[in-house]
DNA sequence: AGACGATGCGGAC
DNA sequence: TCCGCCTCGTCTT
């Protein structure tokens, strides 16, 4: 499930085994054509919101985005790999591994860019998941962005307000703060917006470890989601069942629950 | 066996 | 405001 801290799992396990090694070879399947790409080093693997690098010592960098569908896999050399090789949009060897990227949603070559322009030119908002974010820049990148009429989910979503936030965590931080789906940016104050992001921040940093994403983490309760994909079922607050509906420009998959998250009521803690 | 919808997002109208 | 990319698990028949 691709969003920001998945990301950046994969460039955090890629980078103690790709930084500075030599590269035996690196071979890229852009839809049509097939064409190895030379280089002698791995320079850096570094992640920008959805974005994955890999930099070169020749001065290129590889950039992928996993879209819905893209995985990253490391295969030994010789060992049978569980995904069909027609399949695969970037295979590294490196030492005696294959580290394959398999049905990237876009993967180019390109000339390295400075972290400067891998923002500019993705139109990235600060990634939420690099650590320390400053949530002014933020919100000042919403209200420069986006319309007063704008539904918080496609805020949320918004790569250029910010990176790394998906459809997961687009649910779940609105009912951290109580806040309805329904809800126009314009009907927010900044002090709510950060706290949103501040949460968003928060969460897909806390999910860089192991295991499932959890975002209900309550002492000893072993809860994992809050209310994504559970239309439906009791809401783990009020018990009140949780509402799903397809909302904003592109219709996507929202949860929520009616009775704690109200959008007339001005949440600004959670 | 086949339909449906899912993590994302650009582009056509 | 819609369509479509594209793979895969889950649900329906």
């Amino acid at each position: 499930m691709p969003e920001g801290d998945t990301i950046h799992k994969i460039a955090n396990y890629l980078k103690p085994r790709l930084d500075g090694q030599p590269l035996e070879s690196l071979v890229l399947a852009d839809r049509s054509a097939e064409r190895t790409v030379s280089a002698n080093r791995i320079q850096a693997v570094r992640a920008a919101g959805k974005h994955l690098f890999v930099d070169l010592d020749n001065g290129l960098s590889v950039r992928s985005h996993l879209g819905m569908h893209g995985s990253w896999h490391r295969y030994p050399l010789g060992e049978t790999w569980r995904k069909p090789r027609s399949r695969a949009s970037v295979v590294i060897t490196v030492g005696a591994n294959h580290y394959v990227c398999f049905n990237a949603k876009e993967v180019e070559l390109i000339r390295t860019p400075s972290v400067r322009s891998a923002v500019v030119d993705h139109r990235l908002g600060p990634d939420l998941t690099a650590g320390a974010v400053d949530l002014d820049v933020v919100v000042r990148r919403v209200w420069e962005l986006c319309e007063p009429d704008t539904l918080l989910p496609d805020v949320l979503l918004d790569q250029r307000v910010a990176s790394g936030i998906g459809n997961v965590y687009k649910s779940e931080v609105l009912f951290i703060h109580g806040v309805s789906p329904k809800r126009e940016v314009g009907q927010c104050g900044d002090t709510l917006l950060k706290s949103l992001y501040a949460s968003a921040s928060e969460l897909l940093s806390a999910n860089l470890g192991g295991g499932r994403r959890v975002t209900r983490r309550e002492g000893d309760s072993a809860g994992r989601l809050w209310v994504y994909r559970r239309e439906g079922l009791p809401c783990l607050r009020c018990d009140h069942p949780i509402a799903y509906a397809r909302l904003g420009r592109h219709h996507r998959s929202t949860y929520w629950c009616p009775a704690c998250q109200d959008s007339s009521q001005i949440s600004e803690n959670p």
